[in-house]
RNA sequence: GGAGGGGUGCCCGAGAGGCUAAAGGGGGCGGACUGUAAAUCCGCUGGCGCACGCCUACGUUGGUUCGAAUCCAACCCCCUCCA
């Protein structure tokens, strides 16, 4: 990892609000890069690898940067990795990844291009893939055009190399590579499209160091790179994890109320740096809310959650879902808050009655019938807020509550479920 | 190339023929307390209509045994020392 951040008092509008949010880790040349974007609109790029078919709350930093870049005037580009993510990004990864087919890598693109449009579509952004290149360059070509520009030397120095050795992890001959095709992007990127800065994690220092240098060796052009802190929460964990898998971005993978719900349960040590980071709430807002102590601090996480669900949700279902929880935790809980996510079970089964561990995992609040089980036994089960005492209770048309039976694990997890 | 040591569940790590679905910790989930927070305390933590039982699991493959994470063989990978 890099070793600590670089301290700069940046002067053009987009770095200064960047670096008071807390997004900038450290970039090359801050005095370069901050005169370019001084002098005028500058096109920034940030890749995204097709690995899942969906992003998650791990890769908002990145959204939320680009998403700045296009409010200040500038020209935010998304490489998505179609060629990049054939071969597998070693930084950060202590095992090589399995390959991923052709057709899974085509589906992911499309899922991740959609992730952009709620936080992006406001203004100007372009998509490109770096399939468009690297899928047709031929391995000579690429070694002699790319090749004397790195030495191996250099790159076993590399943090994504250094760390799997010294972890006693193999590094793949084609992991190896994949630094020098990040760095044949940014040069492609540049010379295409114009593109003069690029983005990523810490964890992609090296590999954006490498651009920049291969694009001043050869095109003797200067470019920049920029990185954004690691993420965790107070409690050193790492953000974005729950124990139903990650925090999507998108509703089918994760229903906006429970995203709303991640963001209202943060740690309150975390609450000013998130709203910072993850919202477009004026900074003297945040310090305001920032400064609330106590059971107060609840406002702020309200202000959060809803904030941050209006950017990937839209303000519509941010409102939804702020209500809802108003309804299953507020004061005046009516009980069924009806916008709680929903799911849909055949008419035929409830008729038939199911058992009650069988419908928590069918609702998604249990990830087998044995968990489903055991939360029951454990008494942090609920039917329509009775708390459940039998795991295989039939549940049928009887349980029905104005339409719907409230399932409930835990103090948090809500769904309701609905015969259809 | 030679000699030692090692690869265990989501992670770290103990176990050295049956009492082992595998100690302990972390993480996660649930409960209590709270402010839908943190800290703390308690419980649960492979799958299966599951008190029985069956299946899967201790690098891989094969073997010894009534019985193997534990013994043997070959192979793969990692570490240390020597060359």
């Amino acid at each position: 990892m890099p070793e600590s951040p670089v301290e700069y008092e940046y002067r053009s509008d987009f770095l200064r609000e960047a670096q008071a949010r807390g997004l900038i880790f450290q970039a090359t040349d801050p005095e370069g890069l901050d005169a370019a974007c001084r002098a005028g609109p500058i096109a920034a790029y940030i890749g995204f690898d097709a690995t899942a078919a969906s992003l998650h709350v791990g890769s908002l930093v990145q959204i939320m940067m680009l998403r700045l870049l296009q409010r200040h005037g500038h020209r935010p580009v998304v490489l998505l990795g179609g060629g990049t993510t054939r071969i597998g990004d070693p930084s950060g990864k202590d095992e090589s990844r399995r390959m991923l087919a052709a057709e899974e890598i085509a589906a992911n693109l499309a899922g991740i291009r959609r992730v952009f449009d709620p936080f992006l579509g406001a203004g100007e952004v372009r998509f490109v893939d770096n399939a468009e290149w690297l899928d047709a360059l031929g391995y000579i070509e690429l070694l002699r055009e790319i090749g004397p520009h790195f030495t191996v030397n250099r790159m076993l120095t590399f943090d994504s190399v250094r760390l799997r050795l010294e972890r006693e992890q193999p590094l793949s001959f084609l992991e190896f590579n994949y630094m020098i095709l990040q760095s044949y992007d940014f040069r492609e990127l540049f010379r295409r499209h114009g593109v003069r800065l690029q983005m990523g994690g810490s964890d992609q220092w090296g590999n954006i160091v490498s651009g920049v240098d291969l694009v001043r060796r050869t095109d003797r052009a200067e470019v920049w790179g920029l990185t954004t802190p690691l993420l965790t929460t107070a409690s050193g964990a790492k953000m974005g994890k729950t124990a139903q898998g990650a925090v999507w971005l998108t509703a089918d993978r994760l229903a906006p109320f429970d995203y709303w719900q991640f963001w209202r349960n943060t740690e309150d040590a975390d609450v000013p740096r998130f709203l910072r980071l993850f919202t477009d709430l004026p900074l003297d807002e945040i310090a305001r809310l920032a400064a609330l102590e106590g059971a107060e601090v609840n406002d702020a996480k309200r202000m959060l959650a809803t904030a941050a669900t209006a950017l990937a949700h839209g303000a519509a279902a941010a409102a939804a879902a702020e209500a809802a929880a108003r309804a299953t935790f507020g004061e005046d809980a009516c009980g069924a808050g009806a916008d709680l996510p929903t799911v849909i079970i055949p008419a035929a089964e409830l008729a038939a009655g199911v058992a009650a561990f069988r419908l928590f995992a069918e609702a998604g609040l249990a990830a087998s019938l044995g968990e489903a089980r055991r939360l029951i036994r454990g008494g942090g089960a609920r039917l329509n807020d009775a708390v459940l005492g039998e795991e295989a209770r039939p549940v049928t048309e009887a349980d029905l509550r104005a339409g719907v039976i409230k399932l409930s694990a835990g103090r948090k997890h809500h769904r309701l479920v609905r015969p259809g």
